[in-house]
DNA sequence: CGCTTGCCTGGAGTGCGCTCGAAGTCTCTA
DNA sequence: TAGAGACTTCGAGCGCACTCCAGGCAAGCG
C-alpha cells in the first residue's frame, strides 16, 4: 500500500528465487512432490502451514496444495535452520517478519546473527567433546590391544 | 579373572579418577553439592541413577547419596556424551557395558567410535549451514543499509 | 457406476529428556 | 525437644517437534 511493494520483498521474504524451474517444465507441485523433494512428510508439512512456517500456499481450485519453487527454496533454508538446531518458534518468528515486509530487515539481520552466533558456540562446544572422545578412545584403543586377539 | 583385573578397569569403568579431591578434604559429596558443581538437578542426578546412567552411588548410613570424585568424573563425561546430543539410551548402554567389566573394551570402542563419525558429520552439517547463514546476513547487511538511516 | 488414489481437515498421540509434586524420613541447630 | 530444611521414593506432567488417525471429498479409470 505504501512504498515498495514490489517483488523485491516477496523475494526477501520467501528466499530469492533459486531460477531453478524444475524440469518438469511446471512451477508447482503436489504435496507429494515436495514431499519426495524434501524428504519432509506430508503431516510435516501441513503442520508447518498450520504453525505459520510458510508462507502461504497456493491452493488449487479443489484446495489442494500448490507448491511453488519459492515455497521449495524456503523449505531448502528452514531446513538448514533446522540443521543448526533453530527452534520452531524462532523460525516462526523469522516467517513472521519476513511477511510483515521489508521494513523488518533489521530485526531479520538480528535473529540471524544471533542465531549464528549460537551455532558458532555450539560448533566449538562439540569440537570440544570430540577432543574428549578422541581421548576416550586413545585409551580404549591402547588398553585393548585388539578385539581380534580374543 | 583373566589378565589385568586390576583397579585399571574400575578406572576404565569411572571415568579416571582426576586426582582432584576437591579442597573440602572429604572425598564424597551430598547430593545439593553435586548439583552445585554440575548444574544438574537433583531430579536429574536420581533420574540418572533409576535409569541406570550411573555406576552405583554410595549411601550413608541413613541411605543419602555420597557422590565420590569417580562419580563426579563420569557425570562429566557424561555431560560432554549429552552436549554432543548422544541420546541417552546409548549413554545408559555404554554404562551397561563399563559394569561389566574389561570384556567390553571393544563394544565400548565400537561405541564411541561411532558416535564420533556422527560427531563429525553433525559438525559439518553445521558448518554447511553457517555458510548458508552468512550469505543470508551478507544479503540482509547489504540490502538494509543501515538500521540508522531510518 | 464403482473403485482406487491422492489429498483434505481437526485433533489426538508419541518419544525424548527431563521436571515437578506429594508425602514421608532424617539431620542439624537452638 | 522443637522446628527448619535437606533428603527419600514413586509417579505424574511438560515442552518440543513431530506423527498419526478418522472421516471425507474429488478426479481418473475400466
Amino acid at each position: 500500500m505504501t512504498v515498495v511493494d514490489t517483488r523485491r520483498d516477496r523475494m526477501a521474504a520467501c528466499e530469492q528465487d533459486g531460477g531453478v524451474p524444475r524440469p518438469d517444465g511446471a512451477d508447482f507441485y503436489t504435496i507429494s512432490e515436495v514431499v519426495a523433494h524434501t524428504g519432509l512428510s506430508a503431516h510435516t508439512l501441513r503442520w508447518y502451514e498450520r504453525i505459520g512456517l510458510m508462507p502461504h500456499v497456493d491452493r488449487s481450485h479443489t484446495g489442494q496444495r500448490r507448491y511453488r519453487n519459492t515455497d521449495l527454496n524456503w523449505l531448502e533454508f528452514v531446513g538448514k535452520l533446522r540443521l543448526t538446531g533453530m527452534p520452531v518458534a524462532d523460525m516462526v518468528r523469522y516467517a513472521e517478519l519476513a511477511r510483515e515486509g521489508e521494513h523488518t530487515y533489521a530485526d531479520r539481520l538480528a535473529l540471524l546473527v544471533a542465531h549464528r552466533e549460537d551455532v558458532r558456540h555450539r560448533i566449538a562446544e562439540l569440537q570440544d567433546s570430540l577432543a574428549v572422545l578422541d581421548y576416550k578412545i586413545g585409551f580404549y584403543a591402547g588398553a585393548a590391544p585388539a578385539p581380534g586377539r580374543l
